[in-house]
DNA sequence: CGCCCTTTGTGCCCTAGCGCACAGAACATC
DNA sequence: GATGTTCTGTGCGCTAGGGCACAAAGGGCG
């Protein structure tokens, strides 16, 4: 489940696949049974766009951007993957080709199993396969949230709701950024990254050094945000009510 | 099929919808069993943000326009479904409730049925689910790709994606869209259009006149315009080919 | 300590495109 | 023909943000 609510989570929370947790316990437990953890270490390509996935990826703690390469222009996310969803959900329709690079944003753990395991266990699954369905639905929607974001929205409230995504899938108050990945992240200048961060950390909502970001005050985030976030959120909450 | 070559089109080309064309005759024909054809008039909403889909259409000769709505804006157009495609695709992940809204955007006609009808044929077609499942990773490289679109390139060569795919829908060299539509396609200033259509009917690759546009040299336009148009129709043909 | 490298802060010029306003042109209607 | 409406052309000030350059402030490391 996203996390709602404005209290510190530095504490431990739950570890676990939001995905995975809805299914019914047999489903759940062979699903569990082809997976193998492994650690997501910032920074790495977990797949490349126009090449078949070598695994789909559940993650626990950790969290991967889905990254569109642009001739001539820097890189932009177009999509965040935390333990609340999955990287590989377009194979349930039965294309195993990555169009996205899909990059470790932060470091973290997750459980993994190849294609042709999770299409095996697919096809003996109704509930793993409502999931993923529901899932990437919900991925769709993001999407064509966030082209009206991308072309509506400033660079404040934008950072804003990155942010926000990257908090509630890090698990922690606390994540690694530097103002350059943010950069990339929301596909405008660097220096753009560092005067809309200033503003937020003006009004007491984050404070950052050197690429830790905390964040001090979700509730004024939330605020600070465009609606696109809170869209978002509901969309997935009321698919997996 | 995406239209390819330069030639002019007014003449009249075969009316088929490309998905449904694509099946082996004995899907295909209990597929248009449960279809209808219906005009589709432009202006007609067919489908509503967070409404349930009333019928899905697969489009021969009209075009649909899906728009996402946001706060404080204009809509913005996030894709276009013509005869390679199909309103309505998100019921293969058990999902009727739409989240974009569906407005015709070129007159023409289509072929419709019910979600339960489809849902009730799907169940023992799988040649129709795998070509839906396919057109639905289509659409959603689409959106990913029209995300980078829409943030780096410019008015002038989104312009003329939009146009070609138009064009590509309408099986018309000419085809009827004001500048304030394809502004609001496009998510800018009507005045912005104005001088990128004036510049490309400069350059003679199109003409209008009031809302009537005429598509002069197509592979003119093909270079005014992004990679982004190119890379979806290149999409499309792997996936289908 | 000195050196280098990453991250952040700032400043400046420049352009695309917004917002708006108005005018002319084509068309529709009476 | 007279009038309103829908399109299109154009102009002008304004702002967000691109592009770039440089400085300062923290590390990391020998």
């Amino acid at each position: 489940m996203l996390q709602e609510n404005g209290v510190s989570s530095t504490t431990q929370v739950p570890v676990e696949n939001h995905l995975i947790s809805t299914l019914p316990r047999k489903a759940r437990d062979r699903l569990l049974g082809i997976c193998e953890p492994v650690d997501l270490v910032f920074g790495t390509t977990l797949c490349e766009a126009g090449q078949p996935y070598a695994h789909v990826y559940f993650p626990l703690t950790g969290f991967i951007s889905l990254v569109a390469p642009v001739h001539g222009h820097p890189p932009l996310e177009v999509g965040l993957i935390g333990n609340e969803g999955m990287l590989g959900a377009t194979l349930v329709l039965a294309v195993n080709d990555a169009r996205q690079r899909g990059v470790v944003q932060g470091s973290g753990t997750a459980l993994r199993t190849t294609p042709v395991k999770l299409l095996r266990e697919l096809r003996g699954s109704p509930f793993l396969l409502r999931t993923i369905k529901r899932y990437l639905y919900v991925l769709m929607m993001q999407l064509s949230q966030t082209i009206a974001c991308t072309r509506f929205h400033e660079v404040d409230a934008r950072l804003a709701r990155w942010l926000l995504m990257t908090h509630d899938r890090s698990h922690s108050d606390q994540f690694n950024l530097t103002h350059h990945s943010l950069a990339n992240m929301l596909g405008v200048q660097r220096s753009a990254v560092t005067i809309a961060a200033g503003a937020l950390q003006q009004k007491k909502l984050i404070r950052y050094v050197r690429g830790d970001i905390r964040v001090l005050n979700r509730r004024g985030l939330e605020a600070a945000s465009c609606e696109c976030y809170a869209a978002v959120v509901e969309d997935y909450a009321q698919l997996f009510s």
